[in-house]
RNA sequence: GGCGCUAUCGUCUAACGGUUAGGACGGAGCCCUCUCAAGGCUCAAAUAGGAGUUCGAUUCUCCUUAGCGCUACCA
């Protein structure tokens, strides 16, 4: 039984790049049956924010893809401290009184790698022991075997094989000196008691996974089967940040820009990964079938916005087909709410309505062109363009209009073709006049 | 600096060593058309560079270059 899990932070807004992690979880656990785990990942305590929390539940819930169950780590840190003491009891890992460095200058990049401190690591338990009972702050390290070095692998989904040598992983840190586990202890020891059978996860993390093998290998648990996905990156080739390339990073702009969330998951599946088939506009159930780690790639892929325009024009165009393919009876309701959102509401009944979309949605490519483009259809208070105020002032225009109405008002239907039917009669009528 | 990952049109991508290197978005043009769209057709557009293996490399190996990631008591 598969199970896997979606682990954001809350220390912003729902990410894009986030958002197709949590898709490809959610594709992979539906093929196969398993678990959907949503997992917040809370532990540091100085960037979580309420906010960030309601964005993501908010992004998810447009999403519409439901989980499973449901943790925060916050509320099961004695799970990650009981575990990273197992491992001190082991001596797997150590104390390190070393004071938190203030500031990330003081790091000794530059020259070589930075293993650990070794005093700490060769301090005995007795002195570790008793500089921890008198109240000394410390912080818990994974104590490394470097001699003699031997290779960690293991095999990505996505990546392949992968090995590291320990001589090139430093005592990463499992438990802060405010009791708080880290990232790495967290992830780790919620992944073993959740029983998560598959971490599918961001390109970042790919390094990361090395440690996380000897933690998983420390506490005596049996892997589980990772896969890494390439990472979602600005044109420039730099990675989206909130900063630097605002609101196109956020889920809830796509949102708000009309998107339907099935175009916008389409979208974000085809970032990355392929059916191979050359197929483009998917269904939900389309892609779950399809979806597997051998068509995910292996190079990051950029989102294609620009600086006046914060949506991928593949997006837009994806969006449009969706707009136009899908049952009136979806659809409708979306528009409905969209009209309303927008100060506008829907006329006639539910019939009526539905015609009325079904019959503009094929010039339109977002939710909200119904409330922009064809505002006219939904109220009497409209821009009507320079251009065509003209024709509709041409002597006779509004007369031959009136005419048309009347004819389109004498129909029971009201489709695209028998509106353009009276149309042409018409046209017919007077040219045979004239 | 160390370690790791990656490299096909502007962008997303296809091509289990043999293809005129395919598709899509975007761009250009033509057709359709009372307008604007939609739709149809056509065109331009790519294997980062260099060695090697091979009868033959986009594909396998190595080097170079470039980008990205990790190297935090962030995740």
């Amino acid at each position: 039984m598969i199970r896997a899990r979606f682990a954001p932070s809350p220390t912003g807004y729902l990410h894009i790049g986030s958002a197709r992690t949590f898709i490809f979880n959610w594709l992979y656990v539906r093929k196969h049956q398993g678990t959907m785990v949503l997992r917040i990942d809370d532990t540091d305590v100085d960037r979580n924010t309420e906010a960030s929390l309601k964005s993501i539940y908010e992004g998810l819930d447009w999403l519409g893809l439901k989980w499973d169950e449901f943790y925060r780590q916050s509320e099961r840190l004695h799970h990650h401290r009981q575990l990273a003491f197992d491992l001190l009891e082991k001596g797997l890992a150590y104390r390190d009184f070393t004071p938190a460095a203030a500031d990330l200058e003081d790091k000794p990049h530059g020259e070589g790698p930075w293993l650990c401190n070794p005093e700490m690591r060769a301090l005995s338990k007795e002195e570790s022991d008793k500089r921890a009972q008198a109240g000394e702050p410390f912080v818990i390290r994974y104590r490394v075997q470097r001699e003699p070095a031997y290779e960690v692998s293991f095999h990505d989904g996505v990546y392949g094989p992968q090995t590291k040598l320990t001589a090139d992983i430093e005592d990463f840190a499992l438990l802060r000196s405010n009791g708080m586990p880290t990232y790495h202890l967290a992830s780790c020891a919620d992944d073993i008691d959740l029983k998560i059978t598959h971490v599918i996860r961001g390109q970042d993390h790919l390094s990361n996974t090395f440690k996380h093998i000897l933690i998983f290998q420390g506490a005596g648990a049996t892997l589980p089967r990772f896969a890494h996905l390439p990472l979602l990156i600005a044109p420039d080739g730099s990675k989206l940040s909130k900063r630097r390339h605002g609101p196109v990073v956020s889920v809830t702009t796509y949102r708000d820009n009309g998107f339907l969330a099935l175009a916008y998951i389409n979208f974000l599946c085809l970032l990355g990964w392929s059916p191979k088939d050359n197929r483009e506009q998917m269904s939900l159930y389309e892609l779950t079938n399809a979806f597997s780690f051998e068509g995910v790639h292996r190079s990051n892929a950029v989102v294609n916005f620009s600086e006046t325009d914060p949506i991928d024009p593949k997006a837009l165009w994806l969006n449009s087909q969706h707009l136009r393919t899908m049952p009136i009876n979806v659809l409708a309701p979306l528009v409905k709410e969209s009209l309303i959102e927008h100060g506008l509401s829907p006329l006639g009944d539910e019939s009526f309505f539905e015609h009325v979309v079904d019959t503009i949605r094929t010039r339109f490519s977002v939710l909200t062109d119904f409330s922009t483009k064809g505002r006219a259809y939904f109220c009497d208070d409209y821009v009507i363009e320079p251009q065509a105020l003209d024709k509709l002032n041409a002597p006779g225009a509004r007369e031959l209009l009136r005419q048309l109405a009347d004819r389109i008002a004498a129909h029971p239907e009201f489709t695209e073709a028998s509106v353009e039917a009276d149309l042409r009669k018409l046209a017919e009528e007077r040219a045979v006049k004239a």
